[in-house]
DNA sequence: CAATAATCGAGACGGTACGTCACGTCTTCTT
DNA sequence: AAGAAGACGTGACGTACCGTCTCGATTATTG
């Protein structure tokens, strides 16, 4: 390495003005406030650019599209409550975990990720943001437990961990997304009990058909 | 009052041009159509109205905004397929029809589905049309097979209905809308089968903490 | 009369339903009123058609156009000053019907003759329109009267009639129209003696250049 | 203060973009050949700035609307035309001055000068920047030259200036808005030498009534 | 007296232009 | 070079009227 100097790890970086964190802290802050006012739809860099006290030209100079902005901000929101509780048997871990969401999926975060998913949808570079910097990093992380627990013979090994995932996280998402029934701790608890035990090994849910 | 002689049922229809059945469903055709090159977002009244040879004015008389539209024109092109395949035992009724759903799901349709999903989570009215035409109708007839099963004895009644199809449906909605894995039919088999067993009678799962 | 007898001259009339002077009228009265609360660009069909409690399709069956109609509304206001006044000597009768007109300019009818003349500077149908209802009839007399004041040695017959009403009434559109200075009996009056004399016979004012 | 030195006269500006030259001509420009082409009526917004090259915000940036818009491509097309020929006789100078205007009048920049009168009918700040920016300089000099000719003894004193020139123009205006008969020069030299004996002085046209 | 025909009010139709808004880019001066 | 400011060309928005049309209902004349 050593580009610049003894042990210098410090990215290089070019002559002119350096980016202004104040700047890039204003526009963060001011897309979380719109956000939760008016939605992802009415969102507008418009908008963004004014409250922040910030030119346009600055915002699009540093996240290609709203979508990059508001899951940047969305991040920079939720950043520490992101671990993956990593001690104690896996699938209370998963318990865990999904309580946790389903807390952040009734606070107005909640509104941001359904928003984001939601744009997403019309918006193909939206949900792949989306994904890399959401889903994946939580994903990897739980497989990993998964994969763990099922060489420690905790759970069964013939299941899909992603099929997994999705049957603990699914209810919750739709809830998040349809609203057409409380996404509440009971609920939360229900579907944790009843897709727990089919994990367990030797269940026996083979055989479809 | 027999103004018009017995059993007049004739449908009373005020004064002036009545609206041209032509025009609505090519506005319905054109709406699918555009769609599925575009999307939601980027489906704009204005080129709708065009293709459908229709003014933007006939448009905006008889639907209010985009979500209408787009729902209208969605639950015309399924109204078909609507309905739940009620003969059999109920959880063979519940497989098939997740079988058909994820069918629709890999379909253009599907597309519309999410895309409606997505605009709602911005938009309100849309995501309470979306409840109103499409969620609720189905989830009706859904439930009521259930509380029959329940009362056959055929599957346990200590779980809320609406809990159970959210365990069914929502693995599916989540990859219809995040897309981070095939909504193939192993995946369907798959969910089913987890779910099936714990709904069978005397499974007993609950009570978590 | 002998409405319908032998030597009728009424206009032959088919078969179908007559035309409703009642709806003519309603619409002419719906006319003036609202020409007047917004003058001739803002007045609009539907409006007229609206206030009338008529179709619109009545007024286009009547009024080719909105300057059609607002001449013959304005003429039937009109319709019992027009008639020149045609005793006495020529230039007397003359000056009586430029002080009627000055009195005509400064009403609101006024305002009509000039928002008429000002639309037609954009829509050559409606000046037409003008010139044939309004300035032709007027003329034709006003030009009958002249000649014979001509034939009598009233007046110099080595004018153009037409010349001389541009002289007499040129001055008072003048202010009409541009409203630069008020459009009052003492300049009528100026207007009229600084012209009259030289129409009297040989008062030889010809051979410029 | 002196932050810039003795005598900084510099027009300060304020930030961000200056606005452009270049499109302020081009839109002037497509209005003035737009208004020859449709008249004011038909004159519109959209195609303004479609033949300007220029978006129809910035037209609506710069001019709060039509009427504005016209005014300032009316008074930039005539800014630099038509002083006064103030040399020999008074009268002499008139009759130059009537032939100019009656050529003027049959040109394209008379139909803008009939357009903008028209439009002025219902647009009062039309006709005001019409009487500012066209009828008052004019009448200012024409004003003082006949003023001076009056104390000269040139022409009679017992007359109000503006009423000799209304008796001079009117004819000549009435030509170019009704378009009855044609603006030709014997039409002006006859209005011309109508008009003058009256003016000499000792003429002797006074005592209406 | 029925058939025919033109009218009526109502209001939907395919259009066009409106004036506004946000887009993403650009051009200026300032830091 | 990056910043704030703000003008630029673009294009869709939802609205208002245009002039035409299609209804059912009405009111005449004609056979």
């Amino acid at each position: 390495m050593a580009t610049q100097g003894a042990g210098s790890v410090v990215a290089k970086r070019g002559p002119g003005r350096p980016r202004s964190e104040k700047a890039r802290k204003a526009v963060i802050r001011s897309t979380l406030h719109l956000i939760n006012q008016v939605g992802f739809n009415d969102l507008t860099i418009e908008a963004v650019a004014a409250r922040a006290g910030v030119g346009k030209a600055t915002v699009y100079r540093w996240w290609p599209n709203k979508a990059e902005l508001v899951i940047a901000a969305f991040v920079s929101a939720v950043e520490e409550e992101l671990r993956f509780p990593s001690t104690g048997p896996v699938l209370e871990s998963i318990h865990e975990q999904m309580k946790r969401w389903a807390q952040i999926f009734r606070s107005p975060l909640g509104q941001i990720v359904a928003t984001v998913i939601g744009a997403g949808q019309s918006q193909p570079e939206i949900l792949e943001a989306f994904r890399r910097h959401w889903i994946e990093p939580r994903r990897l992380e739980a497989r990993r437990l998964l994969r763990q627990a099922m060489e420690s013979g905790e759970i069964r090994s013939d299941i899909d961990p992603d099929t997994a995932l999705d049957l603990f996280y699914g209810p919750l998402y739709l809830r998040l997304m349809i609203r057409h029934a409380p996404l509440d701790t009971p609920f939360v608890n229900e579907v944790f009990n009843v897709v727990k035990p089919v994990l367990r090994a030797n269940s026996g849910s083979s055989g479809s058909e």
